[in-house]
RNA sequence: GCUCGUAUAGUGUAGUGGCCCAUCAUGAAGGACUCUCAUUCCUUCGACCCGGGUUCAAAUCCCGGUACGAGCACCA
């Protein structure tokens, strides 16, 4: 093929192209028709409970392509649903919190959707007026059966005094839920039929189902759903790019129509497949809020769930969620991505840091026979000498070791000495101190000594369960929320005196 | 059922007609360093869903098949 190419640049090189040569393309794809300064994205996640690790995808990628465009990012609260799925109060304050926290800085703009309901009033009305729109009063099977038949409805065809007239019953209450809808009209043979005059504005009972917000409470019944809201406030805010998980296709060619009635131009589009993390399985905002009031969970923060603050609680550094999202890209594929994954950009962004301690676990105490020094000294960090040292003191010639490897008989403990320890089915156990100097391949084991043990707590989660391991952790003076890797062992995240949280291994 | 979308090593990912007997990361195996089963470094392994077509040339374009996913809600 090649030889062949070469030929033909001898023989008739003007029916080469000439290319240029390709770099591997680092981070995200290029954004298209984006504008230096110019480009303005958003997120929008229902607010009904604090951010998971699914959102976390929408947080990065777009507030990537934010930075890198110098840009806008917004946060908007997609709460228009007060029955289904109604928002959570805590979830306006916690949502941009852990934003920020994983953004590294803050959104540009928060927008709420319950707070800009006179523009979306303002454009049902319109549709109205522009005749685009109307108002229809058949029940949800009745209009399926012209959906699927590609009829119109009857309702298509009242004018617009009609329309506006019906408006009014669904804003002043002689409408309740189920009555009437608002539709945006379009081709009835359009070939997906999905987009088959789809409903933009419906009335909710919030005498029954009140918005959350003090403000809005049971101020509106009449509410747009997504489709609708986001088209109009994405156009408000003057959105120019729009990057979403491709179920929300369909959701696009609807807005697109709508645009075209109002003379728009919808943004540039870019969608990311589903994403399954193999020791989740499938999980959902609503379901974790059941399961949490049920007692299956300790709260939002239970290491076992997908929620930003349970990982951030556990030790994942918003570093490593920033480069796995943008490792992950924004293909359309289905993907189903193992956890460690996750936990090798996490080493990566923890372990240069990271002192050292020693965990036992299942303590067994051991009495030092021999001579040795009073104290021992190893390295807070191998690789950063500098750190300084941790010492053990010795003058107790009592140690505790792991007791999984007190079965083992010859042994070093680490930065120390060799030790053969004896069994005696009645006593303690005890160990002779052998060479000082590292003089064979015997395995190194970790250990602590007697003065510088505290009672801890370590809290592993895994396989859905949640492990508290009772355990003698090194004394130390870290502030809470450090991270350190317990010899051995893996990494965890001191949470307070006496507990500490397993990050992964 | 109708509609839309996706298919590259075990897992992710780059690649939009010749640079590709295919990139990078992760993983696995081996090794170096190291008084941690950590970190770092080195080596090796391993992939274009299938079948047609277009073309001098196809991972890349077209058609068909298969598989997987999503939408068809008065949820977001």
């Amino acid at each position: 093929m090649a030889a062949l190419q070469a030929i033909l640049e001898e023989e008739a090189p003007h029916l080469l192209e000439k290319r240029e040569k390709k770099e591997r393309r680092e981070g995200l794809p290029e954004l298209k028709n984006a504008e230096k300064g110019k480009v303005v994205l958003r997120f929008a996640p229902n607010p009904n409970g604090p951010l998971s690790f699914g959102h976390a995808r929408g947080i990065v990628i777009n507030g990537n392509y934010a930075k890198e465009w110098d840009g806008e990012l917004i946060l908007r609260f997609d709460d228009t649903d007060t029955v289904v799925k109604p928002p959570l109060n805590e979830a306006y304050q916690q949502i941009p919190e852990e934003a920020e926290w994983l953004l590294g800085f803050k959104p540009h703009r928060i927008v709420i959707a319950s707070e800009q309901m006179p523009h979306y009033y303002e454009h049902a009305v319109l549709m109205l007026e522009r005749n685009f729109g109307y108002v229809c009063q058949c029940s949800g099977e009745a209009f399926k059966e012209f959906r699927v038949s590609k009829t119109e409805c009857p309702c298509r065809n009242n004018d617009v005094a009609r329309n506006l007239e019906l408006w009014g019953k669904m804003n002043d209450g002689t409408f309740v839920p189920g009555d009437a809808v608002v539709r945006v009209k379009t081709a009835m043979d359009l070939k997906n039929p999905a987009l088959r005059d789809w409903p933009a504005l419906r009335i909710q009972n919030t005498a029954e189902h009140p918005h959350p917000r003090p403000s809005i409470r049971s101020k509106y019944r009449v509410w747009p759903l997504l489709d609708f809201q986001s088209a109009v406030e994405d156009q408000i805010q003057g959105v120019t790019h729009i990057i979403r998980g491709k179920d929300l296709m369909d959701s696009t060619r609807k807005q697109t129509l709508l645009y075209e009635h109002f003379g728009w131009t919808y943004p540039e589009t870019m969608y990311w497949g589903r994403v399954k993390v193999h020791e989740w399985g499938g999980f959902s905002t609503s379901q974790m809020r059941r399961d949490i009031e049920a007692g299956m969970f300790t709260g939002w923060d239970d290491p076992r769930l997908p929620t930003l603050n349970a990982l951030r609680n556990r030790g994942i550094t918003s570093k490593a969620l920033r480069d796995f999202w943008v490792e992950l890209g924004v293909t359309q594929k289905d993907i189903s991505v193992p956890l460690s994954t996750l936990f090798s950009h996490n080493t990566k962004s923890i372990d240069d840091e990271a002192p050292r301690l020693s965990f036992i676990r299942e303590p067994v105490k051991v009495e030092l026979k021999g001579e040795h020094s009073d104290s021992v000294s190893v390295e807070i960090h191998p690789n950063h000498p500098e750190r300084g040292m941790r010492t053990f003191d010795l003058q107790s010639h009592h140690i505790w070791i792991e007791k999984e490897d007190s079965v083992k008989n010859e042994v070093r403990l680490k930065g120390f000495a060799n030790i053969e320890t004896s069994n005696s089915p009645t006593e303690e156990l005890s160990a002779l101190i052998g060479s000082v100097d590292r003089n064979d391949r015997r395995p190194i084991i970790h250990w602590l000594s007697e003065s510088n043990a505290t009672n801890a707590t370590l809290i592993v989660a895994e396989d859905g369960e949640l492990n508290r391991l009772e355990g003698l952790i090194e004394s130390h003076s870290y502030p809470h929320g450090t991270m350190v890797q317990i010899e051995r062992i893996g990494y965890a995240r001191i949470l307070d005196d006496t507990t500490l949280i397993f990050t992964h291994s």
